[in-house]
DNA sequence: GTGACTTTGTGCATTTGTTCACGAGCGCGT
DNA sequence: ACGCGCTCGTGAACAAATGCACAAAGTCAC
């Protein structure tokens, strides 16, 4: 009994973090109408090799079929149920910016058990404005909009120079998993779990990636020079 | 020579993806006027441990001095150059609803090397629009633009639908690094970058980590149950 | 029912990343 | 000049994640 709750807190978090890319894949198949697939169909579909993708559906269980392959309909639906999107997730959205319209909008997007239940705002003139069909209420209505609807996620959309005071504001209701589109990084008491999601982070990721390619490209030039007498074709391009 | 070449590659992936938190961190202390720091309080405003950081900061080099620290300066200038910010990237956004909108906002904020240039669309009722200061252009007029101002990365914020053929005409164009926000899978040739941003991934990891809180405390709670007789404070809370 | 074929699930080796612990080097007070 | 305390840089131990290869377990044809 233990045992079973030690083997589901197993399931890694490199595996959890393709979940949803799992989920995503297999939706898009249900809707192309396919039924059934194969760890390497699959794993083409969701951008990994078709060892991770069966070592990482193992954490599971075993959904699959040797010499078949996964239902795809079931394996939809164990992968929800294990991310947790058979339950109902009430959301708050913070900060009524442009990239909080863009957020409110798009969640109409989302299929899973999330539900944006309060659109807050500090601005008192985009209080009472409607987004994406709901009423922007005032950030003093915090509280009362996270106990009526019992809400369990918060995002925040602010800028860097509120966030950790909306942050406070929202593991004060009893919210436990917050979402931070703000470019700082928030402190939180332990049991709280955030993420931040970053254009700039994201960015100088691909900085730096295209300034190496760039840089190996030249050292090749020159490495090339010297070698080519030997080897006109000296490599492939790696990885 | 080619050993150099070597060990500037030798920069792990996890230490990279890092790199920009501690520069904002060091940006942060340079506002508030601090020069010097150790790499203990680093670490915590970068919400990383100081062996971390130092390890990740060992790997660009010896920028530190034994008993004293870092200067926050010198190394916010260090990491840049290895992220790549000390030169001009021209950046193009594809899809202006309200997502790109938001994005081409946003930018502004980016203090570094990252220009937007340009701003595309495909539906016609939007070219011509200001957006940011920028006339928003049809697709039609990507490869114009790009050549134009030597694009080197490419925004998606368009539609999963559309992603796909974007990124294709994203990369006819020569651009060789891509940021997706839309939900989908790209397909791209070798030696072309790309990174998802996606909320609902998120949202589902938060998800899964709350779920597993949940079922957690309730396991916790029989547990304690058992065993409330001979152990009244069964734990704190774990990690 | 049986054999051939297919595809999963998994043990093992390898790579990658993190933590620990401590030696090396620097500034400072005396 | 010299020891003392502080903090970086790093090798070695440890942990996590990935890739490989194959046995186990199923379907299908006949």
């Amino acid at each position: 009994m233990v045992a079973d709750l030690t083997s589901r807190r197993g399931v890694p978090d490199a595996t959890v973090a393709r979940l949803p890319e799992y989920l995503r894949a297999l939706t898009a198949l249900t809707e192309r109408g396919v039924t059934s697939v194969s760890s390497e169909e699959l794993a083409a579909a969701a951008g990994v090799s078709s060892a991770k993708l069966r070592k990482d559906l193992s954490h599971l269980g075993s959904y699959g079929v040797r010499g078949v392959g996964y239902d795809v309909e079931h394996l939809a639906y164990e992968i929800a149920r294990e991310l947790g999107l058979t339950q109902d997730w009430p959301v708050v959205i913070v900060g009524m910016g442009n990239l909080g319209r863009a957020l409110a909008d798009y969640s109409g997007f989302i299929k899973g058990g999330f539900r944006v239940v309060g659109l807050l705002d500090r601005d008192p003139a985009l209080v009472g404005q409607d987004i994406a069909g709901l009423a922007v209420r005032h950030m003093d209505d915090l509280a009362a909009v996270a106990s009526e609807h019992s809400v369990s996620i918060g995002v925040i959309a602010t800028p860097a120079a509120s966030a950790q005071d909306v942050c406070d504001a929202l593991v004060d209701t009893g919210i436990r998993a917050v979402l931070n589109f703000a470019p700082c990084m928030l402190s939180v008491p332990d049991g709280v779990d955030t993420r931040r999601v970053d254009l700039s982070t994201e960015l100088q990721i691909l900085a730096f990636h295209s300034q190496r390619r760039m840089l190996d490209v030249a050292a090749e030039g020159v490495a090339g020079d010297e070698a080519a007498a030997s080897a006109p074709t000296p490599v492939g391009a790696a990885r």
